[in-house]
DNA sequence: GACCAGGCACATC
DNA sequence: GATGTGCATGGT
């Protein structure tokens, strides 16, 4: 009886868990925060979002108005540390014209709005693609999305699971298995994924694959292979 | 000095 | 529709 792909990534959990422990994520303290952080990490080290949020702390400029009242350049200034300055300080700045302007959002409490519909809207905006806004709505907001990353796709690679390579294939399946094969809460949706970046920081990195002492590795649910 | 890091948009074939 | 390239900093 070959096992389901949903079961095989359900089993990864505990696992992960036990290795660990509870990852209580998003590593930010405010849901603007969280919001601010899901996209300055795009394509660089979280080391580098954190020099940034401190600068945007100093600058007391991490808030929503305080933010939109910032001028361009200085803007991009505190938000150096994690690369693609001036793309990101566009991508920012439209990203809270639609929180705010659009929704009405007063940069801190939730906002009651579709998520399929809210999903689209984020993605529609420039900058913003499905890691980045599936980020924003499961830390910032709440709701029961998956966040597929690239440890995700290199940690799929490695097990035995056939699966297409594309986001939505892959969000689908986890998805699935997070609500039939485990309890199907935010906090799985959390932290799964906060696991597999542990995994993947940890063992999975492109350039120093552990497989040996990796704790997949060590549970047979995962297959050694070179990179 | 090359390579990598929790992407994304756009050009080109 | 797949593949390549620009965007830019900081750590290894």
């Amino acid at each position: 009886m070959k096992k389901s792909p949903e079961k095989r990534i359900a089993a990864l959990y505990p696992v992960l868990r036990d290795h660990f422990g509870f990852q209580h994520w998003w590593p930010g303290e405010t849901r603007f925060e969280i919001v601010v952080g899901a996209l300055l990490t795009q394509n660089c080290a979280w080391s580098n979002v954190e020099k940034a949020i401190a600068n945007l702390k100093a600058a007391e400029a991490l808030s929503l108005a305080a933010m939109r009242e910032l001028p361009r350049e200085r803007l991009e200034s505190l938000i150096r540390p994690t690369g693609y300055f001036r793309q990101k300080a566009d991508r920012l700045t439209r990203l809270l014209a639609f929180l705010a302007d659009d929704l009405g959002w007063n940069g801190v409490s939730p906002l009651k709005r579709d998520t399929g519909k809210f999903r689209r809207e984020l993605l529609a905006l420039s900058g913003i693609g499905p890691e980045t806004a599936d980020s924003i709505l499961c830390y910032g907001f709440g709701r029961k999305v998956f966040v597929v990353d690239a440890y995700t796709k290199r940690m799929l690679s490695r097990l035995p699971i056939a699966v297409a390579d594309d986001y939505e294939t892959i969000r689908a399946l986890f998805e699935r298995a997070i609500c039939r094969e485990l309890d199907g809460s935010l906090k799985a949706f959390k932290d799964l994924h906060a696991q597999i970046v542990m995994l993947g920081k940890h063992y999975c990195r492109k350039s120093t694959p552990r497989c040996e002492a990796c704790p997949l590795f060590r549970a047979r649910l995962c297959r050694r292979r070179r990179v």
